[in-house]
DNA sequence: GGGGGAAGGATTC
DNA sequence: TCACGGAATCCTTCCCCC
C-alpha cells in the first residue's frame, strides 16, 4: 500500500477486489462482508512482491482487453456473419452428438465430498466442529471448513492471512476468533477415499478419479438396470459383465519380441474363439432399453440413487458428506455438483432447452475449464459473465479467440461435453508427459548456491525416473526470482548437447544439461546489475523415451508386453496398415469379426478404435475395484497401454503424419501382444460398445 | 504462410 | 516461520526456416 501514487488508488483497489476475491461464490460465505474481508486481505499482502507480481500480470490481461476492444471496433456486419456461419455448422454436429447421448438415455454424476480434508479432520476430532478450522499450516490453506469460512478463509488462502481474518473478525460483524491449523495427513485421506469408490464402482465400475475428494461416475447402464430390476442387488447383477473364459494358453502373454508370433497368436485366438461365439459377451444391462429422460420418472430415479449413493457414502465414512451432480455430460454434472454444496445434490435436465436454461444466469467462472483470467477476458472484453451472455455473443468470440478457445467457449455456452467422459481426449499416448520437482526456499543468490539447489532438485528428479525406469530427452529448469517472477529454460539431451547422451536420467547428467542455463541466467542478471535471487527453483523432464520398468529377475508383467522389442526405426515395419489392422481385427470377438462389412478397411478401423477403447476403459474401471493391488496396477498398465494405441486424430501431438502413424502402429503392435492377458475384459467392452454405441 | 520448436501462460486439484 | 504450494498438462505467442 505504502508506495503507490493516490491517483492509482482506485484501480487498484478494484483490482485488489478481483485478485482476491476470485473465490467470492464459494459455498459457505454468503452474507459475508467480503469489501471489508478484501480489504484486510489487500492490506496484508498488498504491498509484498508476491501482489505486485500478480498486479503485473492483471497488466497483461488488461492489454489482451484493450486490444479486443479494438479489433470489435471494426467487426462489422459482413464479419459477424462469416462468424456466425462456422458456428452453425460446429453447432449442428454439436447438437447431433446431444440428441444421440440422450437417446442413449446418458446420466452423468459427478460427487464430490463437502471440503473433504477438513471434514476428515474434524470427524477425528469433534472437539474442533464449532471452531474455525484449516488443514494445512501458516504457509498455505489446503481446506477451511465452513466456520472458518464465515471468517473469510478459504483454501490456497495463505495461513497467516486466514489467521488474521480470525483474529479481525469484529471489524466485519464477526467475533474475535483463533483459527485452528491441523496438519494434512495424506494417508488417512486415501484411505476414506479407497472407501467411498468402493460404493462407487458398484455404480460404475469404470469411475474415474481425478483427486481424493471427486469421482466420475457414468450412471447410463446403472440406471436401466436399476429400472428394469428394482433393487440395487439386482441391478448390480445385470451390471456385472460375466468371468472371463477359460483360455487355454497359460500365461496369456504375447512375445512381443517376435513379429510372427503375435499374427501366429492372433489367428489362433480366433480359431479358438469360434466354438465359445455364442457366449454373452457385454453386461446384460447394456440390453435393456435406454431410459428416457424426458419421462419424469426417470429423473426421479437418478435423483434417487445419487441421493442413495451419498447416504451410503455418508455411512460407510462415519458421516462425510458428499454433494452430486447430475447431468446429460459431465461438464454439466460437474457444475451441478457445485449448485447445492454443501451436503446437497441437482440435476440438469437433459436436451438443449432445459441444459440452455440451467445456463442462462450462470456465470461462467463455474463452469470447469474458465479461469480467473479468461473470466476477466470475457467480462471486460465482451461484457459478458453468464453463459447466457457467452451465447449471444459467439460471433465476437469467435473474432477474438483462437480456434481451441473458440471452440471451447462454444461448447460451454451450449451446454455440450465429451461423450465418453472428461478425460476423453487425453491420454493420447497413455505415458506421462512430463516428470518434475521444484521447490520453494528462501531467497537464494550467488551461483554456488544456486548450483547446490540445483544438484538437490536434480537428485530429486533423478530417482523418481529412477524408480520408473524412466529416461527423458528433455530437461527444463524453472525459476521464480524473489519477486515472484517466473520464467523456464529447457535444453535437449541429444546429440550436440552437453550430456551426449541421447536420453538422461542421472542426477549428474540433468545437471550437466541444466547447470549451463543456470550460469547463463547468473551472468545475464549480473549484466543488469540485478543479481538473480530466487525462491524457487524447479526441475522438469519430459519427452520420455519408451518406459521399461525394473522388475524382479524372472517376474514378467503387463509392462513387458508394452515395450517395443527393438528401437523404434522407419525399418521396423512398414507404418500402418493392414497387418496391423489384420492383428487387431483378429483379437475380436468371431461375431462381431464375423459381421457383413467387418472386413471392409473402415470397417476394421472403426472396430480397432472400439477394441482399443473398450480395452482401456475396461481395464481402467477394473483397476479401481477393491482387490490386490499388484492386479490393479496390471490393469491399470493395460488401460494405459490401451489407449496409447488409438489411431492418431487430427489433433494428436507435434510430430509430422508419418511419426504419428508410426507410433501409432507400434503401440497397437504392442497392445496386441497385450491383448491376450485381458483378452476376456476386452471381448466384453468390446461387445458392449458396438451394442451399445448410439447411432 | 505454415510447420515446428521454445518460452511461458493458464488451469486444475 | 513476518509469511502466498506443487505437479502436470494444455494452450498461445513468438520466431525461424522453408
Amino acid at each position: 500500500m505504502a508506495e503507490r501514487p493516490p491517483n492509482d488508488a482506485s484501480r487498484i483497489a478494484s483490482v485488489a477486489t478481483s485478485l482476491f476475491a476470485h473465490a467470492a461464490a464459494k459455498g459457505g460465505q454468503e452474507g459475508l462482508d467480503r469489501e471489508k474481508v478484501n480489504n484486510i486481505i489487500f492490506e496484508l499482502s498488498g504491498s509484498s512482491s508476491y501482489t505486485k507480481e500478480k498486479l503485473e500480470h492483471r497488466g497483461d490481461a488488461e492489454k489482451w482487453v484493450a486490444a479486443a476492444r479494438r479489433k470489435l471496433e471494426t467487426f462489422d456486419g459482413t464479419k459477424r456473419s462469416v462468424a456466425a456461419h462456422h458456428l452453425k455448422k460446429r453447432e449442428a454436429a454439436l447438437e447431433a452428438t446431444r440428441r444421440a447421448m440422450d437417446a442413449a438415455g446418458t446420466v452423468c454424476c459427478v460427487v464430490d465430498f463437502d471440503m473433504f480434508y477438513a471434514a476428515v479432520e474434524l470427524r477425528d476430532r469433534p472437539e474442533l466442529k464449532d471452531k474455525p478450522v484449516a488443514v494445512g499450516g501458516p504457509g498455505m490453506i489446503t481446506t477451511a471448513n465452513y466456520v472458518a469460512r464465515k471468517w473469510g478463509v478459504r483454501s490456497a488462502m495463505p495461513g497467516f492471512i486466514g489467521q488474521e481474518l480470525c483474529r479481525r473478525g469484529p471489524e466485519f460483524g464477526m467475533p474475535r476468533a483463533e483459527l485452528v491449523f491441523v496438519r494434512p495427513d495424506f494417508e488417512k485421506y486415501t484411505a476414506v477415499s479407497k472407501v467411498a469408490r468402493a460404493i462407487f464402482a458398484e455404480y460404475d465400475p469404470h469411475l474415474a478419479c481425478y483427486s481424493l475428494d471427486e469421482a466420475y461416475l457414468d450412471l447410463t447402464l446403472y440406471l436401466r438396470a436399476r429400472a428394469a430390476a428394482g433393487s440395487h442387488g439386482e441391478a448390480t447383477k445385470l451390471l456385472a459383465t460375466p468371468r472371463p473364459r477359460k483360455r487355454k494358453r497359460g500365461a496369456g502373454f504375447g512375445e512381443p519380441d517376435d513379429d510372427d508370433d503375435d499374427e501366429a497368436e492372433a489367428d489362433g485366438v480366433g480359431d479358438d474363439e469360434a466354438p465359445d461365439g455364442d457366449d454373452e459377451a457385454a453386461a446384460p444391462a447394456v440390453a435393456l432399453p435406454p431410459l428416457d429422460l424426458r419421462d419424469d420418472a426417470a429423473g426421479r430415479l437418478a435423483d434417487a440413487v445419487l441421493a442413495e449413493i451419498r447416504a451410503r457414502v455418508r455411512a460407510a465414512t462415519g458421516g462425510l458428506t458428499l454433494s452430486g451432480g447430475l447431468g446429460p455430460n459431465f461438464r454439466l454434472a460437474k457444475v451441478a455438483a457445485d449448485v447445492r454444496k454443501p451436503d446437497g445434490q441437482h440435476r440438469v435436465a437433459c436436451g438443449r432447452p432445459g441444459v440452455l436454461a440451467f445456463l442462462r444466469t450462470l456465470p461462467c467462472r463455474k463452469v470447469g475449464g474458465v479461469g480467473r483470467v479468461l473470466e476477466q477476458k470475457l467480462e471486460d472484453g465482451l461484457g459478458v459473465r453468464t453463459c447466457g451472455e457467452l451465447l449471444d455473443r459467439l460471433p465476437e468470440v469467435h473474432a477474438l479467440f483462437a480456434p481451441k478457445g473458440r471452440d471451447f467457449l462454444q461448447d460451454v455456452a451450449l451446454g455440450v461435453g465429451a461423450a465418453g467422459g472428461p478425460e476423453d481426449d487425453d491420454d493420447e499416448d497413455g505415458l506421462p508427459k512430463g516428470l518434475g520437482n521444484e521447490r520453494t526456499f528462501r531467497p537464494v543468490s550467488g551461483l554456488g548456491p544456486l548450483l547446490a539447489k540445483l544438484e538437490a532438485i536434480a537428485a530429486i528428479v533423478a530417482a523418481r525416473l529412477e524408480t520408473r525406469g524412466m529416461r527423458a530427452a528433455r530437461a527444463t529448469l524453472k525459476l521464480k526470482t524473489s519477486a515472484f517472477h517466473v520464467t523456464t529454460r529447457d535444453a535437449r539431451a541429444p546429440e550436440g548437447g552437453p550430456t551426449r547422451e541421447r536420453y538422461v536420467q542421472s542426477a549428474a547428467s540433468l545437471v550437466a544439461l541444466l547447470a549451463p542455463l543456470l550460469r547463463d541466467e547468473v551472468a545475464k542478471a549480473d549484466e543488469r546489475g540485478a543479481p538473480l535471487e530466487l525462491r524457487l527453483m524447479g526441475v522438469r523432464t519430459s519427452d520420455f523415451e519408451v518406459k521399461v520398468a525394473p522388475r524382479a529377475p524372472g517376474q514378467r508383467n503387463l509392462e513387458d508386453a508394452f515395450a517395443p522389442a527393438r528401437p523404434p526405426s522407419p525399418k521396423y515395419r512398414p507404418p500402418g496398415g493392414a497387418d496391423v489392422d489384420a492383428a487387431v481385427l483378429a483379437e475380436l470377438p468371431p461375431d462381431i469379426a464375423g459381421q457383413p462389412g467387418a472386413d471392409g478397411p473402415r470397417r476394421r478401423r472403426v472396430a480397432a478404435v472400439a477394441a482399443t477403447a473398450g480395452a482401456a476403459g475396461e481395464a481402467r474401471g477394473r483397476a479401481a475395484e477393491p482387490g490386490d493391488a499388484v492386479h490393479r496396477g496390471l490393469l491399470l498398465q493395460a488401460a494405459r497401454a490401451a489407449a496409447a494405441a488409438r489411431p492418431p486424430g487430427p489433433a494428436a501431438g507435434r510430430r509430422g503424419r508419418r511419426g504419428r502413424v508410426s507410433r501409432w502402429a507400434s503401440a497397437a503392435r504392442a497392445r496386441v501382444a497385450a491383448l491376450a492377458a485381458c483378452r476376456g475384459d476386452v471381448e466384453r467392452a468390446v461387445a458392449r460398445l458396438l451394442g451399445d454405441a448410439p447411432g
